[in-house]
DNA sequence: CCTCTTAAACTTTTT
DNA sequence: GTTTAAGAGG
């Protein structure tokens, strides 16, 4: 069934969609649809003709890129989408460097050091150079070195580059020209790209090879990019080298939404575009679709007192809408009994599930106190951000043993390796290796193969463990390509000796190592029986494993565990979507606006954008709150209410019972608590509003349950948790196809192991390759290779 | 070279 | 209050 664009969207978004000349950008207010105008404009072009594979998409997120692929899918069927060049910066640009490795220097199976691996390397290398860690402090380093690859400044250009040389000189840390000098040699030494190279080698690359670039460019019909604001000047000049001669790119973001500038995010790069591109059309999305008036009007007033915007007239044609709450509470744990009892009451006076309800905060830190009011209460709540799976020391132990299996110079992984489990190869032989590494220049792995020859003075004890970590390292380096990546994963666990070591003891916390990594091992066998469902037999490696999971992070696990959990996360991980009911905590001077922002007035408007950003998540009831004290570094302290507070109209504000309207102004309404007892006045009610809910009949979420406690423990959404299959991690699952195959039918139902209920759609193909397409009911669109496919049929 | 105990540093935000 | 670094003792 062909779209009809002009019912299913709005005159501008229909202008925006269907507009393919030239070069575009698309203000998107807050709630406008962003998103549904990048997929309707996909969709667009696909059925205009263009091929799926010279459409190239980038998104913030992987999330995001998935829901859109499925949204299209969706809309016009998987064999439309099959092949379109969807996903982040980095997993694109990933992807491109792997099939382009020689031409950059690397192999095509690079690691990508993740921000630890990074501030690791900085940090040894200021060790090594003799130089103060107290001084040179590590992340502050990376950070530098990180800022400049964001500004396309390899280390020769850093050196030579006067202003910054000066910069360094004043904040005392002239060494970091060469500390970047060395890092760079050093991620090269190791066969290693971290985040920020990525982008970098990226530029190089296209800048290099102009073949290479045009095949790219010329590959590329269509250029789509979301979220625009937040990308920094590195990937701005990608864009630029990939559509500078056709000119056929489109831009969405929304300049007020730019929050990331602390990770090099230029939001000139979207004041600026109309500039750069001359013919470029400008499209504005400006009706609100998500939240009631009165929340736009605030968030509109809020944003008003930023200077440098586009102009835009965001509103909304819902219902007007309540006032946005504001709550003072006494301290940072009343903050959070009186959301989780606002919570209680708005559960029980709408029609909401757990879900529509949010808690935002500016720092991770705050989730804690959240956690327990919501837990007293035995609320289900789920926590993002934070660690995610891949971060515990468990999966990274792990992992590093798959990395040096696929590239054997790896570093970090070494080091972390080497000596874990214990095998008697200490600090100082990590130190002589590394220096007979740096004196050769080769990899710490190839100092290991050859001891002797590259000038290893160590004792004969300590060479025998080292070539016994070797012979195990060498078989697997050998057996990486051969075999799939659950069958070497599994006998790496096995072999290093990990298992031995997690296995032994029985406390809770070595229990759940256990569990984590027999979590892994299932995520690495639904990966390879994943591939294989799909067709794709060759792509089970080890290799292909870590490529997939490398650039994942926390946002991109499974969210949707099973049941109603209220959503509990920092406001940067907020952007994108949407709740019924937002609470922004924390508005307190020295949290948010974070003391960080305070020398500039630049990073105060991020700030501020960032409240809008969290304002504008809402969509019918939004409360901010702030506490007059609250705990930090485990000491008490005394906090003043956010300043962004006085930044909203009032008119749009239901202020802290006790404040009288009328009488004060508005600049003094939160700011005064010296002559007026009026906190003890806001205790007591508050106690009294819990006094009334006592005697009201417990709902079932509410009962304290005694045996099992499972709604309220803090769930974290880990990646592949859904399979209890595999009890021990000594037993394959099997990977047989399901004898129903045969049978299969349009129209039938079935049941997946892992995409849960769906219809089969379509069939095609016979014996072996028989494909059958599926829409799942949660799952989206998804083609099976029936060989492989392991699911029941219902009816 | 390993491990246990104690001290200090720490908090923005994340691909 | 939590996590990580450094130091002492085996």
């Amino acid at each position: 069934m062909p779209i009809n664009y002009k019912i299913e969207l709005n005159k501008s978004q229909y202008d925006a969609v269907t507009f393919d000349e030239g070069p575009s950008l698309v203000i998107a207010g807050a709630g406008s649809g962003k998103t549904r105008v990048l997929t309707y404009k996909i969709a667009y072009l696909l059925e205009k003709g263009y091929a799926p594979w010279s459409i190239l998409a980038l998104t913030f997120t992987n999330k995001a890129a998935r829901e859109m692929k499925n949204r299209i899918s969706n809309k016009i069927g998987p064999d439309q989408t099959r092949g379109l060049w969807m996903g982040t910066f980095h997993s694109i640009f990933s992807r491109i460097l792997r099939i382009e490795a020689d031409a950059i220097g690397f192999s095509p199976r690079f690691t990508i050091y993740d921000a630890s691996d990074s501030k690791n390397l900085v940090k040894s290398i200021v060790k090594e150079m003799g130089l103060d860690e107290k001084v040179y402090k590590p992340s502050a380093i990376q950070n530098r070195i990180s800022q400049a690859k964001n500004r396309l400044i390899s280390p020769d250009s850093y050196a030579a580059n006067g202003e910054i040389i000066q910069a360094d000189l004043n904040a005392k840390i002239p060494a970091t020209k060469d500390i970047y000098k060395f890092y760079w040699e050093r991620c090269k030494q190791a066969d290693a790209l971290d985040f920020d190279d990525l982008l970098f080698y990226t530029y190089l690359l296209f800048e290099k090879n102009p073949d290479i670039c045009r095949k790219y460019s010329d590959m590329f019909n269509y250029v789509l990019v979301d979220e625009y604001q937040d990308t920094n000047y590195a990937q701005h000049c990608i864009i630029w080298q990939l559509t500078k001669d056709n000119q056929k790119v489109c831009v969405v973001g929304d300049d007020a939404q730019s929050i990331y500038s602390f990770r090099g995010a230029n939001i000139d790069n979207i004041l600026n575009f109309t500039r750069q591109y001359k013919n470029a059309r400008l499209f504005k999305l400006e009706q609100n679709y998500r939240s009631t008036q009165t929340i736009v009007n605030a968030a509109n007033s809020l944003i008003d007192k930023n200077s440098r915007q586009i102009k835009k007239d965001v509103y909304s044609e819902k219902e007007k809408g309540e006032p946005l709450g504001v709550f003072n509470a006494y301290s940072d744990v009343e903050e959070g009994d009186i959301v989780a009892n606002k919570i209680v009451e708005l559960h029980r006076e709408h029609d909401y599930t757990f879900n529509d309800f949010a808690i935002l905060y500016r720092t991770n830190a705050q989730s804690r106190i959240f956690e327990e009011a919501l837990r007293k209460r035995t609320l289900p709540y789920c926590i993002y951000g934070g660690l995610s799976f891949y971060q515990r020391k468990e999966i990274k132990d792990v992992i590093s043993y798959f990395r040096l299996a696929v590239n054997p110079n790896d570093e970090e992984a070494f080091k972390r390796i080497v000596n874990y489990p214990a095998r008697g190869i200490g600090d100082t032989t990590i130190g002589k290796i590394i220096e007979a590494a740096t004196n050769n220049h080769i990899s710490l792995w190839n100092v290991i193969c050859n001891p002797d020859a590259n000038g290893l003075s160590i004792n004969k004890g300590t060479k025998e463990k080292l070539q016994r970590f070797h012979d195990l390292m060498a078989q697997f380096i050998k057996e990486a390509p051969e075999k799939d990546a659950f069958e070497i994963g599994q006998e790496l666990v096995k072999q290093s000796g990990i298992m031995n070591d997690i296995y032994q003891d029985r406390t809770p916390e070595s229990l759940s190592r256990q569990e984590n990594i027999e979590e892994l091992l299932n995520g690495m066998s639904d990966f390879c029986s994943s591939r294989r469902e799909e067709g794709d037999e060759q792509h089970t490696k080890l290799s292909d494993y870590l490529s997939e999971i490398s650039l994942l992070t926390d946002q991109d696990d499974k969210k949707n565990e099973d049941g109603e959990k209220i959503t509990l996360m920092t406001i940067h991980s907020a952007k994108g979507l949407e709740f019924k009911t937002v609470f922004v905590v924390g508005l307190e001077e020295n949290l948010f606006p974070s003391p960080m922002a305070y020398d500039s007035m630049r990073q105060l408007e991020e700030e501020r954008r960032l409240f809008y950003v969290a304002i504008t998540r809402a969509e019918e009831h939004c409360f901010l709150s702030f506490a007059r004290s609250r705990y930090r570094y485990g000491k008490m302290e005394f906090s003043n209410p956010s300043r962004f507070l006085n930044d909203i109209d009032t008119h749009f504000l239901e202020l802290p019972k006790g404040n009288s309207f009328a009488t004060r102004q508005k600049s003094d309404l939160f700011d005064d608590d010296r002559d007026e007892p009026y906190t003890d006045k806001r205790s007591y009610s508050y106690r009294e509003h819990l006094e009334e809910e006592r005697p009201r009949p417990m709902r079932n979420w509410e009962r304290p349950q005694k045996e099992s406690p499972q709604q309220a423990q803090p769930t974290r959404p880990l990646v592949n948790r859904t399979l209890k299959r595999v009890n021990s991690i000594l037993q394959r699952p099997s990977v047989n196809s399901s004898p129903e195959a045969a049978n299969i039918k349009v129209g039938q139902l079935i049941e997946h192991e892992r995409f849960g209920r769906g219809e089969i759609t379509k069939v095609e193909g016979v014996g072996d390759n028989c494909k059958a397409t599926v829409q799942f009911q949660n799952s989206g669109v998804k083609q099976l290779l029936l060989k492989f496919a392991r699911f029941k049929i219902i009816e």
